[in-house]
DNA sequence: CACTTACCATAGATTAAATCTATAGACAAA
DNA sequence: TTTGTCTATAGATTTAATCTATGGTAAGTG
């Protein structure tokens, strides 16, 4: 088997003729039928049937193509990475739990180091594709937290895949009301004291959703509960009905404007903010300098 | 780029210097020497600092190593698989959470096919390696639940991960409880009736720990906690301490005597079992053979 | 029904790449 | 200084990849 092979078959499934797939491949027809048999032959596997009108994917065809586009994926992270693929730039991936100091430090390593060298991604998603993506390099670094339920089964994930675990600091979960709240004047809120007022969540698009419900206590029963699609629509109603919403209190709160305040709860619950690594590798320079920011910012 | 100058990087970072590496790939020095500068020249990267005591890694290197390692863990699952290394048997994995039925079906599927030509792994695990084994094609099929609190984040998931859900069947979560308990009588038992008893959970070695925490309500206070670590010890706590355990109820009751017994559970949560697939990939004669005795099993 | 067209397969030549042997060079230890 | 232990280089050799040319088959066409 050789990475070439692998390429060949999937330009083939997806051109459906060997002809016009050498084409693509700048290689002569017979060049591709022999490649493509000799790794049937090595497997002992019937990846296409052929006939005069063209090729057609096997089941086990099907199959093996679902492997090899696994090896390639992976490959092309090398690629990406080393070889610069797509204008030369060098590239950096972050994947996160929505947090604005991680969006933070990101902008301030953006503009430590020459913007237009860099391709920057920021990826706010949820813990599963968070320990995915650093597991397997497609970030080389994310951001989540622990608590005292999430821990042992993160904690384990962790070590199975061989990631490392760096906490930056503790958190007490917040509630966001309205300044003109009946909840206002408490100087910390229960979840007794929530109940009779409407939960809210939100949804971005397909990016950030489920952010909430990856919050702790998403699980607790509620009787009003509010999901919006807009961040200014959540505030309006946090506002207008005198809702609430539960968050890590690690949220910038000058980005929600004058009218919101933050109490904290008291719940007997903590998030243990950090950040994951794959022990794999070494980090490159451009992740201790995002480490080192973030120390910086959340000290 | 090319697979043996991957394998090769990977051989001489174990062996710590070039002749030795080359010995044990049967190819002769310059051979390697030469294929890695090869690669080094590619990317433009310099992964072994030289010297006539040996080779380094250099940091760099280190970094190229581990995304190295991720290609040909794949292409492991390849040879694996179709090349049937290791004398020669078909492989077939499932990756669950702990449900009988997935044994039962596993014991099943071996029976009806020739047992000694297979090797099984049946992977009991919590949800996120039961992705992630499906989704990089570790495990041909998993075998999971959702819960209404769960379920948009999984669905999200698996759609990220371009995976297909199909249900099972629906379940109530149950308690077991010993026989003689003061809750026997009852018909069905509520969170209140608990409260006064001991909770108890489990883990089983490093393999199904996490088992009952990723059970549904594993969150929700309780005053009384025992984990153990033996299942036998477990029962007999069931049965000494007057203790339960929240389970999907799909446990096989025969397995655990005939002195504990299940109640179910009255809570408004419900929890669809499911299997799930790569959508990448043709589930093979063998994933197929196993849903239908999953049907059959679960029906 | 010939004739063309659009495929894939095969054969043998050709080119490119991987690997080999032999040897040089650098450094540390004896 | 000599020996042993490395990696690097040069040039020959083998292996593998790719090429061109051609054959065969089935479907479409006048």
């Amino acid at each position: 088997m050789t990475l070439k092979q692998l390429q060949y078959i999937v330009t083939v499934a997806e051109e459906g003729n060997i002809t016009s797939a050498a084409k693509k491949l700048f290689i002569a027809q017979p060049s591709l039928t022999a490649a493509i048999r000799e790794l049937e032959n090595e497997y002992n596997v019937t990846i296409f049937s052929r006939s005069n009108k063209g090729i057609k994917l096997t089941p086990e065809g099907e199959e093996f193509l679902g492997y090899a586009r696994q090896v390639l994926d992976q490959t092309e992270l090398i690629e990406e990475r080393y070889a610069g693929k797509g204008s030369g730039k060098l590239k950096f991936f972050v994947s996160s739990q929505h947090y604005s100091f991680a969006v933070e430090a990101f902008v301030e390593l953006l503009k430590e180091s020459g913007a237009d060298k860099y391709e920057f991604h920021m990826r706010e998603t949820q813990t599963f594709n968070i320990i995915d993506d650093v597991a397997h390099l497609r970030s080389e670094i994310g951001i989540l937290y622990l608590n005292k339920f999430n821990e042992e089964v993160i904690r384990k994930t962790l070590k199975d895949n061989n990631l490392s675990f760096t906490p930056l600091f503790k958190a007490k979960p917040h509630v966001f009301i309205g300044k003109n709240s009946p909840l206002a004047k408490k100087k910390y809120l229960t979840l007794e004291d929530l109940k009779p007022y409407p939960r809210l969540s939100y949804e971005q698009g397909s990016h950030n959703s489920f952010y909430f419900s990856e919050e702790i206590l998403s699980t607790v029963d509620c009787d009003k509960e509010l999901v919006v699609l807009d961040r200014a629509t959540l505030f309006n109603m946090l506002i207008g009905l005198n809702g609430y919403t539960i968050c890590s209190g690690v949220i910038n709160e000058e980005l929600n404007g004058p009218n919101i305040i933050a109490k904290p709860l008291k719940v007997d619950d903590y998030m243990e903010i950090g950040y994951i690594l794959p022990m794999s590798i070494r980090p490159s320079h451009m992740t201790l300098e995002y480490i080192d920011i973030l120390k910086s910012l959340t000290a």
